[in-house]
RNA sequence: GCGAUUGUGGCGAAGUGGUUAACGCAUCGGAUUGUGGUUCCGACAUUCGUGGGUUCGAUUCCCAUCAGUCGCCCCA
C-alpha cells in the first residue's frame, strides 16, 4: 500500500451514494434551462492559452497564477479551462451565433473548471460549474432574468439562507471616469497599502475596492464610489434590473463595493451568497454580471452580453450547512435470493426478464447464506424479495416477499414477471 | 505562495519507549441446518502515511517527506 497512486490535490471522486445528489442537482439546472428556454452548449475542457488571456484579462489572478497550462506535443500552449464564459463567447464568434436569427442566443454549461489553488472549504483545483450565458441583448430585462434563474435552482433545491448582492459597474464612461478619480484618490497615499493594491493602481484600481487587506484603511471608506460616476444612461441601466427584481419580488441588497475578480464585468454585477450558519469562510455560491465588449474582445461584432457561473460542490455545502435533503431515493423493486446450484443459476433468466420488464432487480453473487441475503436485500431497500429454492423450483413456482410488512405469497413461475408487473408497478 | 492542525483495520476512535495495538460501527459465520431490519456468541491490523535517525528496542522521541483538513490572498 505505500506505493499507492491517490488522487490529484484538489480533486475528488464523487462516490455512488453522492453521485446521485449531483445527477438530481444536474437535471434540475437543465429542466430550469429549459423552462426558461437556455440551451446547453458544450465546449472542449482545453482552450488556447491566449483566449483566457484575452478574455479573461491579464491583471486577474484566475490568469496570474491560477492557470492549468500546459505544452502540448505541436508547441502549442493550451490551458485547462479556469471558467467557462471565454469558451462560451469564443464559440459563439467562431460559429458566428451572432448571425443567428434567434436572439438573443442563450446558452447554457456544465462541466468541469480547472484552477491551480490551495485546496480548502468550498475550493478545488477541479470543480464543477453550472453557467449561463446571454448575448445579443442589452436589455436590462435579461439581467434580471439570468439573476433570477440562478436564485429559482437554489431554491427549488431547498435552499432559503440566501443573499443576492448586485452593483453596478457602469459603462466604459463611467468607468474611465471613477478609474481617474480612484487614482486621484489613492496615489498619493498608496505606499500605505499592500503591494497588491499597488500594482492594482495602475493595473485595475476598482478592485483596490475589493482587497480586505487594506479593508479598514480611512482612504477606503472616503473612496470616490462607481454610484456617484455612472452615466445616466448606466444609472438608468441600473434602475431598471433593480426595478425588474422588485417586481419579481427578488430581495437584493447594493453593494458599492461589489468589484468582480474579473476584467470583462461592466453594468450588472451580482453574487449569491449563503448566509447558513457554520458555512466555511467562502461564503459566494453564485457570480455572474454583463460583459458588453468581450464578444468583441475575442474577434467577433459588437454584442452585449450577461452570464453567471455558481459551483455545484458549494450548493451541496450550502444545502449540508442547511441541513436541506435532497430526495434522492434509492431503491430496487426486486432481489432475487435463491438456495441451491439450479436455482441459483436459474436466476438469471429470471433476472433478465426483470430487467427487461423495466425493473431494477439484483440478486447474490457471494453465494451467501439465505440469511445473509435476505440483509443484503435489506441494505439495498428492495420492496420486494423473490425466493426461489429446490423446492419452489420443484413445484414451478416462486415466493414473493413484501419487505415492507413481510407479506409472502406464492407465484407460478410461469407467470411470475406478469405477476410481478401487477404487484410492483 | 504563506500559516495552523492532523495522518492507527472498510469507517469512527483509544493507546504505550519494550513483542497480546483497546473499544464502537460495518462485514462474515453460528445460535435459528430455507427468510431481513432485534438479541447473544465467535471471526476480522505480522501493523500504526512514507523514508531516515536516536535507542538494546519505536506505532509511541527527533528530522525530512507526502497527504488530508482549516485559514490568509483570491475566487465558484
Amino acid at each position: 500500500m505505500s506505493n499507492q497512486i491517490k488522487i490529484p490535490r484538489g480533486t475528488q471522486d464523487i462516490l455512488p451514494g453522492d453521485s446521485e445528489k449531483w445527477q438530481l442537482i444536474e437535471t434540475k439546472a437543465r429542466e430550469l434551462c429549459e423552462r426558461y428556454q437556455y440551451r446547453e452548449i458544450r465546449t472542449p475542457i482545453f482552450e488556447h492559452t491566449d483566449l483566457f488571456q484575452r478574455g479573461v484579462g491579464d491583471t486577474t489572478d484566475i490568469v496570474q497564477k491560477e492557470m492549468y497550462t500546459f505544452t502540448d506535443r505541436g508547441g502549442r500552449s493550451l490551458t485547462l479551462r479556469p471558467e467557462g464564459t471565454a469558451a462560451a463567447v469564443r464559440s459563439f464568434v467562431e460559429h458566428k451565433m451572432f448571425g443567428n436569427p434567434n436572439q438573443p442566443v442563450k446558452l447554457y454549461y456544465i462541466g468541469p473548471m480547472f484552477r491551480y489553488e490551495r485546496p480548502q472549504a468550498g475550493r478545488f483545483r477541479q470543480f464543477v460549474q453550472f453557467g449561463v450565458e446571454a448575448m445579443g441583448s442589452a436589455d436590462p430585462a435579461i439581467d434580471a432574468e439570468v439573476i433570477s434563474l440562478a436564485l429559482r435552482l437554489y431554491q427549488e433545491l431547498g435552499l432559503k439562507k440566501l443573499k443576492l448582492v448586485i452593483n453596478s459597474l457602469g459603462d466604459k464612461i463611467s468607468r474611465t471616469a471613477h478609474r481617474e478619480a480612484l487614482v486621484t484618490h489613492f496615489s498619493p497615499r498608496i505606499g500605505e497599502f499592500c503591494t497588491d493594491c499597488q500594482n492594482r493602481l495602475e493595473k485595475n484600481p476598482m478592485r483596490i475596492l475589493d482587497c480586505k487587506a487594506d479593508r479598514d484603511h480611512e482612504l477606503m471608506r472616503s473612496a470616490p464610489s462607481i454610484i456617484d460616476y455612472l452615466t445616466d444612461d448606466s444609472r438608468n441601466y441600473f434602475n431598471k434590473v433593480t426595478t425588474f427584481l422588485t417586481d419579481m419580488e427578488i430581495e437584493f441588497e447594493v453593494d458599492a463595493n461589489l468589484v468582480r475578480g474579473l476584467d470583462y464585468y461592466n453594468h450588472t454585477a451580482f453574487e449569491i451568497m449563503s448566509n447558513a450558519e457554520g458555512f466555511g469562510a467562502i461564503t459566494t455560491l453564485c457570480g455572474g454580471g454583463r460583459y458588453n465588449g468581450l464578444v468583441e474582445e475575442i474577434g467577433g461584432p459588437e454584442t452585449p452580453g450577461i452570464g453567471f457561473a455558481l459551483s455545484v460542490e458549494r450548493l451541496i455545502a450550502a444545502l449540508e450547512a442547511e441541513g436541506a435533503e435532497l430526495p434522492v431515493k434509492e431503491e430496487i423493486d426486486c432481489y432475487l435470493v435463491s438456495l441451491g446450484d439450479e436455482a441459483k443459476d436459474y436466476t438469471v433468466g429470471l433476472l433478465h426478464q426483470l430487467r427487461m420488464a423495466g425493473f431494477s432487480a439484483e440478486r447474490d453473487y457471494l453465494d451467501r447464506k439465505i440469511k445473509a441475503q435476505f440483509k443484503a436485500a435489506d441494505r439495498v431497500n428492495a420492496k420486494y424479495v423473490a425466493v426461489l429454492g429446490e423446492n419452489e423450483l420443484k413445484e414451478k413456482k416462486i415466493n414473493l416477499k413484501s419487505m415492507a410488512d413481510g407479506v409472502q405469497i406464492e407465484v407460478p413461475l410461469e407467470s411470475f414477471i406478469e405477476k410481478f408487473k401487477e404487484i410492483c408497478r
